[in-house]
DNA sequence: TGTACATCAGTGAACGCGCGTTCACTGATGTAC
DNA sequence: TGTACATCAGTGAACGCGCGTTCACTGATGTAC
């Protein structure tokens, strides 16, 4: 019900207690969206069901987004960037470990904003699309290392590499997760995957 | 209108024309769920929309089907076995050309069923999981070149590399789909996969 | 072969339901005096 | 500092709409005689 939200309040120091409060709630409601949205898809989550999950009724919605459209927009790219911040900090070969695991395919909600919904992105408007855009970028600059250099030969092969290591672990996530839970391919997949990626890496 | 389902019928022999007028439609049906599925998604095609685009009145659906997800699960079956049909007879490498190409990519609704709704299978009962899980296999079985020997330890290690050059060929084409249409990235994500998956090819 | 009748694919109005969205209301916030 | 008032985040009933599904009806099929 409420109670969340009051117990949150309480945590927050007294003064100003509304306006941070409003900024928390609004940020509760988007990560909260952010998660229900990689486990159900764009389609699969109502206003209702959203608000309710995040700890409030339906009808507050509309003063903090103009349509569920804009949260759809803002939750994407609240996703991406909660994807990006799990994915740093390791390198090629852990990424890709840890990435391509029947963890990862088990937990939709907590997982890779881009696995999890770029099927569902290709369809729908060109805001989002170019939050799916901007997502790939920077998780090609997450997985360079970061302060990769820009623009040399050498980097620009690299950036070849990259995007076909994240095209492969992309696809064995969603293909697992297309087959049924008991089916030997769904494992097959992500292990023959995850093999191969690994294998490549050590060949460059 | 109903002019479509008119026109058909004319073209049949006039003996037992209300039966096989009836599979004709029934076929008919299907085929177009299974084309505006990989278009717009399960959940982006009503039952009226459905049976107007295949020529008929929404209420007749019941006769040939108990529910939506009965026709989702046989349209499902359908547009992975005419992916399967329209994939075979070329080798691997004429295969990653014609899949991994901007072509593939803007068609949609007549592109490969895995690409276009593996996103959407993942949320779906497992009957249409396992649809997925089956043409998985044949598309594996397709690229091998169909009479290729199994068991052997030649055709394990080639199986292995077919479901990476699959979960390669789906990841590009879903990323380029989820980009906006005018972003250089879509293009070059398949541009980039496409030679390497074809430079991997080679080496092998 | 010809006629009367049962069948059933297809029609189109109607249903209940859940969705996104709107709105009058509330009560605490935070300001003006 | 204390009091009166405007603001506005959040509530919950209500809306219009499109969805999947049902149903009484139709007319041609194809069978029984």
């Amino acid at each position: 019900m409420y109670a969340c939200a009051l117990k949150s309040m309480s945590e927050v120091t007294k003064m100003k207690v509304t306006k941070a409060q409003v900024m928390e709630n609004r940020a509760r409601i988007v990560a909260t969206a952010s998660e229900l949205f990689r486990e159900r898809g764009y389609d699969g989550v109502g206003v209702a069901d959203l608000m309710e999950a995040a700890g409030f009724t339906h009808g507050g919605f509309y003063k903090h987004f103009g349509a569920k459209a804009d949260l759809m927009a803002e939750a994407t790219a609240c996703g991406i960037a909660r994807t990006l911040a799990a994915s740093g900090g390791v390198d090629a070969a852990g990424f890709i470990t840890s990435y391509v695991s029947r963890e990862h395919r088990d937990a939709r909600g907590h997982g890779c904003t881009l696995a999890a919904l770029c099927g569902d992105a290709a369809r729908q408007p060109a805001a989002i699309k170019a939050e799916f855009a901007a997502g790939i970028e920077e998780m090609l600059a997450v997985l360079a290392g970061d302060g990769a250099m820009a623009g040399s030969a050498a980097s620009r092969e690299n950036r070849a590499r990259l995007i076909a290591v994240l095209a492969q672990s992309i696809g064995a996530i969603m293909l697992s997760r297309a087959c049924p839970d008991d089916a030997p391919l769904a494992d097959e997949i992500l292990d023959v995957c995850c093999a191969d990626l690994l294998a490549s890496l050590s060949q460059a």
